[in-house]
Formats: structure tokens, C-alpha cells, sequence
DNA sequence: AAAGTACTTGACAACTTGGAAAGTACTTTC
DNA sequence: GAAAGTACTTTCCAAGTTGTCAAGTACTTT
């Protein structure tokens, strides 16, 4: 009795998958850390969706989010968790085995 | 003046990117075209998932569905047009440009 | 004092998804 | 030949997701 294999696609991470928190994930992927007008500015979002997504991220505890000041000026920057490094690669896995090569 | 380059994220395809149309599509960019039944049991979706979803690929064109007889019982199968594999070789190198490996 | 910076939140409208169930058009079985 | 099954397709619906726009917070700068 061979128990028939899930399909890769149950293993896609539905808070990872959006297009605008892929790009979040890989843009920290690549950075130690990035301010918060850095990463709105690479990606090209409005601070409200950014601020949102980045929330949803840090709820999953895949992103972290570190407040700080420059100067007297407030600033936020964000950078993966372990957790979200995690995520991250298991998730692009995941696309590769669906992508088939 | 320079202006920005856009972020690789516009160029997901909108049709292509939901977790069940990437799976189909992936599918059937490894074969020549797929029986019905053997698609919905290789991504396991229902019927009216795969139904719905197949339509949605048709009307875009990516996809093309095939109706025939196997002896007296209809038979659909599906295959991708030019288009369709135009658009998940795009999709896939956009992936990769996000992913940025 | 007015305007700006750096975000965050809330109200919305617009979509998208999936499940359940019914429908269509036959074919097969009892 | 009536009931059941096959192979999908459609409709109804409830739920969740997204983005935009406007407003709010808490200061800082002009």
C-alpha cells in the first residue's frame, strides 16, 4: 500500500508566495539588513503596503524589525530571521521541485 | 537621468503565479499534454479546482484543451500553446531574477 | 507655527480561491 | 429501461487577500 506522494505545491509557503513578500524575503536574503526606504525603494512599493507586509513577516516571525534612530530621526530596518532563512530556502526548493530542474 | 530600473516583481505573470496555475503549468511544460484525470491527480486539486483553473489558463491562452472520445467516454486532455510555454520560461527566469541565483 | 519625516492604521472596494452542490450529456449496469 | 455512474462544467457562496487613500502618531526642521 504506497501512500500516493503530496504534490510539491502543499509545501509552497502561502506567506512567502506573494510577490511583493517574495521580493521582501529576497531582498533580505541578500542583505544583513535593509532600511525601510532601501527596501520600499527596491521593490517598489508605497510605505503602506511595505509597512503591511513587513508586519504579516514579522507576525510569522520570518522577518525582524529593529527600530532605531539616525541622527534624531526615527529608523526602521528589517532583516531576516533564522526562522525566515529557513523558510526562504525550503520555499525556493519547493518552486524547484514543482519547476522540475 | 537614469531611470530606475523596475523591480523583476512586475514581471510575474499575474495568471501563472497562483500556486495551483504554476503547478498545472509545470505539469504540462514536462509532458506533450495530459489527460484530465491525470492532471488532477498529479497536483491533487478536485475536479471544479482543475475545471476552473484550466479555463482560466484557456482564456489566456497559455493552454489549450483537447476533447475526444476514448472508445464512447469523453476524454479532455491539455497541453500548453507556444504561449504557454513562452510565459513559464519568462516566469521561471523572473523567479530566478528575484531570487537573484 | 506650519510643514515635513517616517511610518502605522483603518476604511474600503475589488478580486481571488475553494468547496459543495447541481447540471449536462451520455454510457453502463442491474 | 430505470437507476447509477462517468466526465466534466457551472453556479452559489463564504472567506481571505490586496492595494489605495486618507488620517493618525510622534517628533523634527524651517
Amino acid at each position: 500500500m504506497t501512500t500516493p506522494a503530496e504534490h510539491p505545491r502543499h509545501q509552497l509557503n502561502e506567506v512567502v508566495h506573494s510577490p511583493v513578500r517574495f521580493s521582501i524575503m529576497a531582498a533580505l536574503s541578500k542583505a544583513e539588513s535593509l532600511d525601510f526606504k532601501d527596501l520600499r525603494d527596491a521593490i517598489q512599493v508605497s510605505d503602506s503596503v511595505l509597512s503591511k507586509q513587513l508586519s504579516i513577516l514579522e507576525k510569522a516571525e520570518f522577518v525582524k524589525i529593529k527600530k532605531s534612530f539616525a541622527g534624531k530621526m526615527p529608523r526602521t530596518s528589517a532583516s531576516l530571521t533564522g526562522t525566515g532563512r529557513d523558510v526562504w530556502a525550503a520555499h525556493l526548493q519547493t518552486l524547484r521541485d514543482i519547476a522540475g530542474g
